[in-house]
RNA sequence: GCCGAGGUAGCUCAGUGGUAGAGCAGGGGACUCAUAAGCCCUUGGUCGGGAGUCCAAAUCUCCCCCUCGGCACCA
């Protein structure tokens, strides 16, 4: 393949709320998108950067310590820790997987505030809030409902009314109510001030920002985004909130000390403070440029549906207003930031046709998944089922279907038979051949071009697509091996069946590369039966940041030993002769029992 | 109510102007290297309903029906 300028990647993922464990409709929804992406990259040779950490503030979080007794330091850090170790076991391989809770994405947050408040962007202002006597905080709409006063329903929020649609006013909500479990005072309206962003001003802008991806972003994301603001306009939103736990307001005022930044402000800030924090911490302080002042960088936002709002209304919003105040603050230099290049939002993942709740148990949860199933046969059916396009359904039965007919069957069993056959009748080499025939050539140049149009389509981010092109020339490979059958073949002319099994070999070696982002931990092990020595992937390790707010976890990623390879994203070159590993399946068969037994383990 | 996304073979879904597709499930066949896997052939659809534009519509326009999601100070 022609020599190319790698590209600099950054990978940025939707920042986990330190209130409940991940599912599999958190999995395949941003996580492993972005790791797929990520892997496909490096394998590409480009400059990747995968970050995010746990958003660790907000109000649930304060609410579920309150619930548990516990402080939301406490709290946070449980969950945080049982991500990171989540991770690992399935093989998300963050460069940085941090927390919105660290001295740098305090300073970076607050210096995107004060660069918007220098240029202009936000105001402050005075409004009615919920306050709980009972908690003696203040509550955010979603934990207040009482009786709607035009239609009379109940369970009406204080801004809307569901049953009616009516737009309401929250001063004249029948009887408000806290939903926060004992909690029975009789919520209030208080005045209280705080700053608000004027997305009104910048909407011309998202609105620029916007169309000038529309030939490439998911119709879906420009219909919550780009056709929405057109049709309804972007209103200003409050960026702080009344509430202990946070990143303080940087302004010198008074009564501001008990205010904090609004979660999503700051929480996307991630996005920079986090690239910011792998430089210190990857001892290349000023390496994060690289994805974010460098004009040719492309950045990712991997994200669920949930989520679109913030990520291209609010964020660029936030990115715009800043200009080059931003760095003028932080590093004495005025250059602008770069903008994100595509929010490649996931729908959701429903499970067995029902919504997944946490509270419910109604959700395949990603560790407790993972003590049955091994990391790949999830990663599989999670990216085959992956709601690119809509509401996908995580169903049990088709989880062994999909595992036994695809992946066992067509992948797995194509690479153990022809791996064991030469391994047993070759002597455990690749067979010497002196030149291919015909079809063979022809399969190979069907293989090669695969890693253009597998290729293509991940950079696209359309993963369904590019793994089920994979999956077709893994049935091209088990027809040319029919059409040839070398366990015929070797019985009389053992050159011929060479040839046939080397031509395999060959095309298994290549497709093991197309799958890898997709399924890295077993195409690692093929790897292995091959006789590689170095790796295809870099490996990720854990370790303890210090700082003045204490320390904290993160999860990394060591290139290690592949750092000074080419590029791994090309067709094999496997060579006659080459010592094999003793290989074995790679996958394993599902029980039929199993959808039964994991059915009756949902809702209990 | 408003906004958005969907309604294509029994099931899950791909397909945005040019003779209806894939995988699974069902039926038949040849083979045996392989986790009884793989391969070949095959049954099956008036593309939610109606009207329109066009030489030509699943694909564009309009109306209607149904499902799901959101309604932004909730993450």
């Amino acid at each position: 393949m022609e020599a190319r300028m790698p590209e600099n990647i950054l990978i940025a993922v939707a920042w986990p709320y330190a209130n409940a464990e991940i599912h599999v409709g958190n999995l395949t929804g941003s996580h492993l998108p972005g790791d797929i992406a990520a892997r496909y990259h490096r394998l590409k040779g480009n400059n990747v950067l995968m970050i995010t950490g746990t958003d660790a503030h907000g109000t649930p979080v304060t609410l579920a310590a309150d619930k548990a007794g516990k402080s939301v330091e406490e709290v946070y850090r449980f969950y945080h820790e049982g991500f990171i170790d989540l991770f690992q076991k399935i093989g998300i391989t963050y460069d940085l997987y941090t927390t919105t809770h660290s001295e740098n994405h305090f300073k970076v947050s607050q210096t995107i505030f004060l660069a918007l408040l220098k240029n202009g962007f936000l105001f402050k202002k005075t409004e009615p809030q919920w306050f709980s006597p009972g908690l003696n905080r203040f509550l955010p709409d979603r934990y207040i409902e009482g009786t709607c006063y035009i239609c009379s329903a109940d369970g009406a929020r204080s801004d809307q009314c569901d049953a009616c649609g009516n737009v309401l006013d929250p001063a004249k909500l029948v009887n408000p109510k806290s939903k926060i479990e004992g909690d029975a005072s009789s919520p209030e309206l208080r005045d209280t001030e705080h700053y608000f962003i004027d997305l009104s001003k910048l909407e011309p802008d998202v609105i620029k920002y916007l169309k000038d991806r529309a030939d490439y972003m998911r119709d879906t994301v420009l219909g919550e985004s780009l056709r929405k603001i057109e049709a309804e306009g972007l209103r200003p939103r409050a960026i702080t909130r009344d509430l202990d736990w946070g990143i303080p307001v940087p302004v010198g005022e008074a009564g501001w000390e008990t205010k904090k930044l609004y979660v999503w402000f700051e929480a996307v800030i991630g996005y920079l403070s986090a690239p910011i924090e792998w430089g210190q911490v990857s001892g290349q302080k000023e390496a994060w440029r690289e994805w974010w002042i460098n004009p040719e960088a492309k950045q990712f936002n991997f994200i669920g549906k949930d989520n679109i709002f913030f990520h291209t209304s609010l964020w660029p919003a936030e990115l715009m207003g800043v200009g080059s105040a931003f760095m003028e603050i932080f590093a004495g230099e005025e250059v602008p930031l770069i903008l994100p290049y595509d929010v490649p939002a996931n729908q959701f993942m429903n499970l067995e046709g029902k919504k997944i709740s946490g509270s419910r148990n109604w959700a395949v949860w990603g560790r407790d998944v993972l003590t049955r199933y091994d990391p790949d046969a999830v990663r599989y059916y999670l990216t085959v089922n992956m709601p690119e396009a809509k509401d996908s359904d995580w169903d049990w039965a088709e989880f062994v279907t999909r595992n036994n007919n695809e992946l066992v069957a067509t992948w797995g069993n194509l690479a153990n038979r022809v791996l064991a056959f030469c391994y047993k009748n070759w002597d455990g080499r690749v067979p010497d051949v002196d030149s291919l025939r015909p079809a063979d050539l022809e399969l190979l140049a069907a293989i090669e071009n695969g890693f253009h149009t597998v290729g293509a389509e991940l950079e696209a981010v359309r993963l369904r697509s590019a793994l089920g092109e994979t999956m077709k020339l893994a049935t091209l490979v088990n027809q040319y091996l029919d059409v040839n059958a070398p366990w015929s073949a070797i019985k009389t002319d053992k050159a011929e069946a060479g040839k046939t099994i080397y031509t395999a070999l060959k095309a298994i070696d290549s497709l093991k590369v197309m799958f890898a982002p997709f399924l890295p931990f077993t195409c690692e092990r093929l790897h292995g039966f091959f006789g590689y020595e170095t790796p295809l992937f870099g490996e990720q390790y854990t370790e303890t940041v210090k700082d003045s707010l204490g320390e904290h976890l993160v999860l990394r990623y060591r290139v290690g030993q592949i750092a000074n390879l080419s590029p791994q994203w090309k067709p094999s070159e496997l060579k006659p002769g080459t010592k094999l590993n003793q290989p074995g399946p790679l996958f394993k068969k599902l029980e039929e029992n199993v959808a039964e037994e994991e059915r009756a383990r949902l809702g209990k």
